[in-house]
DNA sequence: ATGATAAAAGACTCTTATGTCTTAATATAA
DNA sequence: TTATATTAAGACATAAGAGTCTTTTATCAT
């Protein structure tokens, strides 16, 4: 499994309130209906999101969940890396030690550059392209 | 995560036997002694891979497990499929059913890409030659 | 035959990821 | 100021992955 599932809940919420961009405030039950996941684990990986200043909540009546930075400025490699932290492109896919270029495992020369075009790709990818391809229904958010 | 636990110590064991290629059987407490790996642990999951023929065993003194095909025959990728599967090759990355080129999610043309590549290194990369790299010190197979 | 060696099988434990539930805190609206 | 809506926080539950231990089975050497 590439990316965990708190992970890829925390991207298709984002992915939500990108679409949603001209409400300042989305309550996570709606999120959490509409996309499925369950309404409380939904809540602590927004917190998380919340905490590195990638979304603002506000509670109470009219309150929610929103995107605190424009989405077009938030990359799925800022979430991915926020949720999963950065072990799958840091670390030895053997798990060895000390692994590098000059001390290469087994599946290091493979990884390598798979890893950096990935990151690169995650990095380039933002937030507010994503929500404008949704829009314009050339991609999906849901189950659908 | 890309792989398992389970995987990678099954990928570094398929290697240490593919580099003692001469010996016909190899005890697996060598091996998870060499490896610093959980004995038992890694019986079971050699147990996996003599089941799927890629290994065979044999009980008693004087056995152990040892190479069931050529180490040229044996891919990085067919490790892979037989203890983690091919979920990371054939399922959407954010798990919604359907995912495909005509209906893709917002990570599809990213990891689309992407995953057919690393698929075909693991495919083309087998533990022959890996093993001739490690015999010529060019690679590591342990953590030192 | 008997004892030693080593894999096979399965029960069991520990840890982490995932998911649920309850209570507290805070904002809005009446 | 009271009721309602909503996030925050944390306890609790479940499932899967990782790891340990014991018993059984098979092979070899004496």
């Amino acid at each position: 499994m590439l990316l965990s599932k708190s992970c890829v809940y925390g991207i298709r919420a984002v992915l939500y309130l990108s679409v949603n961009d001209e409400r300042e405030y989305v309550p996570i039950k709606e999120i959490s209906d509409k996309m499925g996941i369950s309404f409380h684990f939904l809540t602590k990986i927004l917190q998380v999101l919340t905490n590195a200043g990638m979304i603002k909540s506000m509670k109470g009546a009219k309150g929610g969940v929103g995107l605190n930075q424009k989405a077009s400025s938030i990359s799925l490699y800022d979430v991915i890396r926020e949720l999963d932290g950065e072990t799958l492109f840091e670390e030895c896919v053997l798990g060895l030690p000390g692994c590098a270029d000059d001390n290469p495992c087994s599946m290091h020369k493979i990884w390598r550059v798979t890893k950096a075009e990935l990151k690169k790709e995650l990095e380039e990818e933002n937030f507010g392209s994503l929500a404008k391809q949704i829009t314009e229904d050339e991609i999906r958010l849901y189950d659908i």
